[in-house]
This record gives structure tokens, C-alpha cells and sequence, in this order.
DNA sequence: AGCTAAACATGATAAAAATCAATTTTCTTT
DNA sequence: AAAGAAAATTGATTTTTATCATGTTTAGCT
């Protein structure tokens, strides 16, 4: 999809780290070097292994970051939806994308280039400040979901799963997690290491258990407490 | 144990982060403000969850990071070595530390508050910059765990933790993993998510297999391409 | 609406991992 | 060097997880 532009100043996004972190005048200089995508439905923004030139900012829409494993057993590393920063695993020494990026629905995003970006780092110090506190948040969110990786047994995952797409997606006014016609039960599975059989599986003995109602790939939230139970420890 | 100083331009430490990104003058500075510290084998430098007020550097010795898992399943983060920085997991949202470090042998640590640390990085750009992008290695390193956990079965882990235990402390002249008599089958089982039980099967069958020989703790590598081999996918 | 393909569900079986108990070896202390 | 304590080893058993095959439902398409 083509692109297209919007000034900083007239973006939606409330949540832009850029915004947050830069004068009006520097704001003009990022307009200036700024690239507005739009990604459709399926479409990536970037591949794992790929060379690292860029960082996006999501305006817009939702994206799947996934990484590689062996076989079929891929993993979804997070979801980044407006306001949140992606391609930033790419500031690494290997100096590549260690994930992939996939649009899941028609979706906004910014792109710098790295070239850019680090001189606006240069300029704008706060913003390099803030930065690393924003890695340091991701390194301990990722610390843990290694923790829970070792820790849990596959019901106790399907729950974590299911309350990551909830804190990610929301539920809707039938305790319906929104978007999730977006999401199947694969999806489900690579969120949290398992397969999609297992999930269903799990997802039975829920739905036995009036945690949750499913309909198709439709999962209504009946008792959240408890699946918040399960995975508390 | 107690304080004393040595100044940055005679420390021998050459990886110290301070050191590459700062000037002479502004080491001066530092000097004034940084605090040294030794501890004795098994000494803690922080605890998980108490307040982070400080950032350290290790200069000399090797500190254990560990992280609380439910009941027993406690997990080793990683090893801090000389050069290394450590507590900067504290720089979170939350403000305090997600783990504790335990020095493993008598080890020298750099000290700076929170505070005088934020104004060094005002202070030097580039050192806020730099550490933006250690940050980065250190969460695709994390994602990569991860993806381990959820992969690896109990033998690979096995071959995995015997194989971040050479990358960090190297083998001796023999073989021997170097500093083994600090980590017991239990410390193998925790860099992994296993039990001490499953270490010791593995490392049964590795021993059957002439991958390795063991003596007490002590484990000597004899085929580590296999282990590698193990490991890959 | 009806057809087709994909996704989901369920049950059976095989494999792997977790748990427990008993024994041997190693380490520590005297 | 001997005794006691701690750690490591080994084997047996139970539980959990992975895999496969089959049937059903759902979603997309003409």
C-alpha cells in the first residue's frame, strides 16, 4: 500500500513516543523524515533476518510480531497496536530484524529510518533517556514470560494466553474478546508455546467449566477471575 | 565487607561501560559519586522486589541474578561477570528490582544512586544511547530464551545450560568447565527450568554417550560440538 | 443456498516428563 | 581419618504432554 503523509501535529495518536519526547520545532523536523504507511490485512512491515534499517511507530491498526521456531512451532512475541513502538528488537549488534511484522488488520504505521533516528536520539536526549527505560520495561515483561514459560503446565498457559489477548485487545460488551475474529486457535497456541490441538483441548475443559463460552473461533469471557487465578502463583 | 575507592582512570576493568563512554573529566566526577563495594561468597547485593535505588557494575568476580519462581523453582537469570553491569532490570516502571544478585565468590561491585546515575546520563548523551542499545541485545537475548523454554526439551535444555555455563566461565585447560565447584546440579537445573533430578539423568546420559565426564560437580566437556549440536534447530 | 475447504473438537495411543523412594558418592566438620 | 550431612545417582511409578486419526462445525465462495 502506498503512502501518504500526516504532520505530527495533526496525529491522533496520543500515545506516540515521539510526540511525548520532542519540541514543536523538532516535531517539524520529523515530519520531514517521517514515512506514513498503510499496511492492509496480512501484509508485513518487515522479516525476521531481514537488515534492520528501520523503526515504526503503530498509529493505527494492529500488528502481529512473531519469531521463528523450529518447524511449525512459531511463536508470537507480542501484538503492537496504536501508540506503540515496533522494529525496535532491531537495535541489536546483529544488526537484523530478530522477528517478523504482519499487519492482522488494515493498520497506520510510521517509519524512521535508523540513520534518522539516531541523530534525532543525538538531539533530543530525553528521548534516548525514555527509551531506555521503555527497553527496560520490555526486558522485564520478557523475563516474565520466560518465567512463565518454565513455570506453567499447557492449562495454565491457554489461560495466560487468553489474559494477554484480553490486556491487548479488550473485551467487548458481551465479554467477547474483541478482534478475536482475527485469531484462531493456532494463534492462541503461538502466543504461549503450544499447539492448537492443545489449545482446543484446554479451551473444552473451560468451556466445561463455565470459564468461557466459545462459539466458532468467538471466545466469550464468562469468569475472568479465575482464569487469573489459574495462572497466579 | 566494606567500602573503599579506587578511581576509574586506575581500574582495570577495560569492558566498564562508564569508562568507554565518558570523558576523563567527566570520570572525575564519577569518581566523586560512586560508591565500591566487595562481597564475600554467597553476600547479597540486592534482593528481589526491595526498592532499586541503585545501579552497579561488577568490576571483579561473578554475581549470581536469580529470579523467584513458584515454590522451588527458583531461576538463575544470568551470571554477572567483570565488566558487566548489573541491577538495571531496576530501572522498570515498577521501581523495584525483579530479581536478586548474590555474589558466587568474593567480588568487587561499582555502586551509583539512581539519582547521580540520571544526571551522568543527561550529562553524556551517548552514554544513554549506548545503553539503550545494550538494553536492546539484552531483550533479543531474553526473546531468545523464551523461545527456548518453550522449544527445548528436557535433554536440550540440559546441553543449553552446560553451554551458557562455558560461554560465561570458559573451560580450564582440561576441559572443566572453570569455577564449576560454585554451581551444583541444582544451579544447572535453575539457568534451565528444571530440577536437580533431571540434570542429573541428562547429564547421565550425556556421560553414557562419552559427551561428557563428570567427578563430583565437577563436569568435563568432551564433545562440545555435540552439545551444540544438541542445541540446534 | 449449497458446496468446499479450513478450522475446530474429541478420543485413543504413545512418548516424555515429573515425582518419589532408596542407594551411593562426595563434601564438611571434627 | 572417621562420622555425619549434603548432594548426586538410579530405578520404579504416576502424571502430563504430544501425536495421530476421525468426525463435526464453521467460514468463505460461487
Amino acid at each position: 500500500m502506498g503512502r501518504f503523509q500526516i504532520s505530527c501535529s495533526d496525529c491522533l495518536n496520543e500515545k506516540c513516543f515521539i510526540r511525548q519526547n520532542c519540541s514543536d520545532e523538532v516535531l517539524k523536523d520529523v515530519d520531514a523524515n517521517k514515512f506514513l504507511n498503510r499496511y492492509a490485512k496480512s501484509q508485513h512491515v518487515f522479516y525476521e533476518d531481514n537488515e534492520a534499517d528501520s523503526i515504526f511507530f503503530v498509529q493505527k491498526g494492529s500488528v502481529k510480531v512473531t519469531k521463528n521456531g523450529a518447524f511449525d512451532k512459531d511463536q508470537i512475541v507480542r501484538f503492537s497496536l496504536g501508540g506503540d513502538i515496533l522494529g525496535h528488537r532491531g537495535f541489536s549488534s546483529s544488526g537484523v530484524y530478530p522477528v517478523s511484522a504482519q499487519a492482522i488488520m488494515d493498520s497506520v504505521v510510521c517509519q524512521f529510518s535508523k540513520d534518522y533516528f539516531f541523530q534525532l536520539l543525538n538531539k533530543v536526549p530525553q528521548l534516548s533517556i525514555n527509551l531506555m527505560l521503555f527497553y527496560a520495561n520490555e526486558l522485564n515483561r520478557e523475563e516474565a514470560k520466560s518465567r512463565d514459560m518454565i513455570l506453567f503446565n499447557v492449562r495454565e498457559k491457554v489461560a495466560k494466553a487468553l489474559l494477554i489477548l484480553i490486556e491487548r485487545f479488550g473485551l467487548n460488551e458481551q465479554d467477547i474478546i474483541r478482534d478475536m475474529e482475527l485469531l484462531n486457535r493456532q494463534d492462541i497456541a503461538e502466543c504461549v508455546g503450544l499447539t492448537s490441538n492443545q489449545v482446543t483441548k484446554v479451551l473444552g475443559e473451560f468451556r466445561k467449566d463455565k470459564l468461557i463460552e466459545t462459539k466458532g473461533k468467538k471466545i466469550k469471557i464468562l469468569k475472568k477471575e479465575d482464569l487469573e487465578e489459574i495462572v497466579s502463583y
